[in-house]
DNA sequence: AAATTGCTCAACCGCGATGGC
DNA sequence: GGCCATCGCGGTTGAGCAATT
């Protein structure tokens, strides 16, 4: 016995949503909401979608303010920061970047910007498996069991493990092999699932200030979503 | 001009989380 | 507390287009 399908798959379409579909969805979402239940939406509507498309569609297309095409300078030093804080919570990368879908982010990197990250660091392109949470523990970048500390004197706290990144020497392509390292030193530190947090808390110190940073967890079914990460100076 | 290869991005899939009963 | 339906997320796929051979 597998898991039950979310839909009825033989009356269900599937692929490209046509431009009459796409007006369906928009319009009655726009005069009556989603109702709190996309799986009954597509009847609502009319439409011959499972659910789940009717919301994804709706996410990463339909819904107003949605910001499609190039990425900034700007936008790409946020991706980078954020994939380098807490990894591939692309929708809570998504919520800083207003406009953006976490699909599109997610696309973004995996097409793009990982391969200009390798590009600018070589270096990077080892086996994910040579990076050891050890490895990141006996590095001279480590100065307490709970915190570390970058050559830019900025360290970042996590209750289950912590880690350390230069966000300005990634992008800026003037990174330094540690550096760089130490993203995805970073990134598998957050993906062991020892060191996996439940309350997405990340607490930054550096010189005299220290920043929490929270990102709490996602996405009202009216496609707004509420993630933010605040810094409580 | 045709065939092949590479790239992009919309859409799908499966699973964990969540909430209601 | 257990079960079930639904939501939301991240990983993956594949169609379509562009670039190259």
């Amino acid at each position: 016995m597998g898991r039950a399908p979310c839909c009825d798959k033989a009356n269900v379409k599937k692929g490209p949503w046509s431009p009459e579909e796409d007006a369906k969805l928009k319009d009655y979402i726009e005069q009556h909401g989603t109702g709190g239940n996309w799986i009954a939406l597509p009847q609502k509507v009319g439409l011959k979608r499972c659910g789940k498309s009717c919301r994804l569609r709706w996410l990463n297309y339909l819904r107003p303010n949605i910001k499609h095409g190039q990425f900034s300078e700007a936008e790409d030093k946020i991706i980078c920061s954020l994939f380098a804080s807490i990894g591939s919570r692309w929708s809570i990368i998504a919520s800083q970047l207003p406009g953006r879908t976490d699909n599109d982010i997610k696309n973004y990197w995996n097409t793009k910007l990982k391969k200009k990250m390798m590009a600018m660091n070589p270096s990077l392109q080892r086996k994910p498996q040579q990076i050891t949470l050890l490895s990141i523990l006996q590095s001279s970048a480590y100065s307490s069991p709970s915190s570390f500390r970058d050559s830019n004197n900025i360290s970042y706290y996590h209750p289950h493990g912590s880690f350390s990144y230069s966000s300005s020497s990634l992008v800026s392509g003037n990174n330094s092999s540690a550096n760089a390292d130490s993203l995805f030193q970073a990134q598998e530190s957050f993906m062991d699932p020892k060191c996996q947090f439940k309350d997405s808390s990340i607490f930054v110190s550096g010189g005299e200030a220290t920043a929490m940073a929270t990102a709490t967890s996602c996405s009202s079914s009216d496609g707004s979503c509420n993630n933010q990460i605040s810094h409580v100076m």
